[in-house]
DNA sequence: AAGATATGTTAATAATTGTAAACATAATTG
DNA sequence: CAATTATGTTTACAATTATTAACATATCTT
């Protein structure tokens, strides 16, 4: 009974199932035997598609930079840099709620100590992240949006707070909470604090 | 060889050499070997202390608790409610650089992910944080310091968010700058959100 | 000092981990 | 249709996991 799959399918599937593993039970569920069992296939299969488990927590990361990177290039819509961070917010806790997608901070915090190679990885993809973040306060800043004493590196990483600490609530609350409607405080509160 | 120790002087010693595993290699490493290495005993005489690995992790819970709560009442010396957040966020990030107690959200976010039990203690600590921080901005209301507008509980979260994305960014960065500096903007950014 | 208790050691357990080799057959290519 | 390649299965392995039982001796109590 061997259903046979494309190897790009199966390497795809086998990423959204860790995802899936991942926020439904935590990464120290992710091993070999439990991703084989949840897409019905046998451990060994795995590696017809992936040479080790490394290599697929690698794949893992970068698809979770494309999706993310993805958001974020479609809430920024407007012409007015402010008020696409506030989609930006939005968009991450909406997503959060809807649960179709694991939160990236879930995610690249579970994976906080994995090997110095995804470390590295995950690095990298929170540095992008931030930069992006970093861009559109500078360009609010020449825009005489925001204050030009606030630091755009450090505000970014705030920015990501935001985020990070509401999600975690969120996730120890048992998702038992809209994140999306304390968007407006949250959202309040860093504004407060940075515009000019 | 075997140079016997007190009950409790192991049980405290267990703790922080798992404090000092977590920060220094990650979760995964907590096993009892691991542990018994570094404290340099068998896997075995571990079982004389604590009578299951979940043991040991609920003991670590609580002593964050503890150590967590102390430093908190420490930076609340003021009597300005507002000065003691301020205070509350340098203390926070002052001993993640000097990297002698492990941040709290470190070992927190760590340990997202183990059996229920252990989550209902984290989600417990956070909540008593949480419940410490939005006291102090609710009395920063009453006082008129802080505006009337903003809700104590989303702020609270927000504060949080400082904290936690700072140690973040911190440790994958491995620890390479210095998160005391930016004390004053990520404040500045905090302070000027909330305040009336 | 004698007896009781607390701590440590050695050896062993079953379960699970990631991974490999040998074999089998489906899907694709010629 | 034949041959090749890609995918899946079975079996196996060594390493590591948390934990227990049997035994040994240091420390405490009387």
């Amino acid at each position: 009974m061997q259903v046979r799959k494309h190897t790009e399918i199966r390497r795809q599937q086998i990423v959204d199932i860790i995802r899936h593993i991942i926020t439904s039970k935590g990464i120290e569920y992710v091993t070999i035997s439990e991703i084989a069992r949840r897409i019905g296939t046998t451990k060994t299969a795995i590696y017809r598609h992936f040479k080790s488990k490394q290599d697929i927590l690698s794949l893992l990361i970068d698809n979770i930079e494309v999706t993310l990177m993805d958001k974020l290039d479609k809430s920024i819509m407007s012409e007015d840099p402010v008020q696409n961070l506030k989609n930006i917010l939005l968009a991450h806790l909406t997503y959060a709620r809807e649960r179709r997608e694991t939160p990236f901070v879930i995610i690249l915090g579970a994976m906080q100590f994995s090997d110095i190679l995804i470390r590295r990885k995950i690095s990298r993809v929170i540095q992008k992240y931030l930069r992006k973040i970093e861009e559109i306060l500078s360009s609010a800043i020449k825009l005489g949006l925001v204050r030009s004493t606030i630091d755009p590196k450090i505000s970014a990483i705030a920015f990501l707070g935001l985020i990070q600490s509401t999600v975690t609530v969120w996730s120890y609350k048992n998702f038992a909470f809209i994140p999306q409607k304390i968007h407006a405080h949250l959202w309040n509160i860093f504004c407060q604090g940075i515009v000019a």
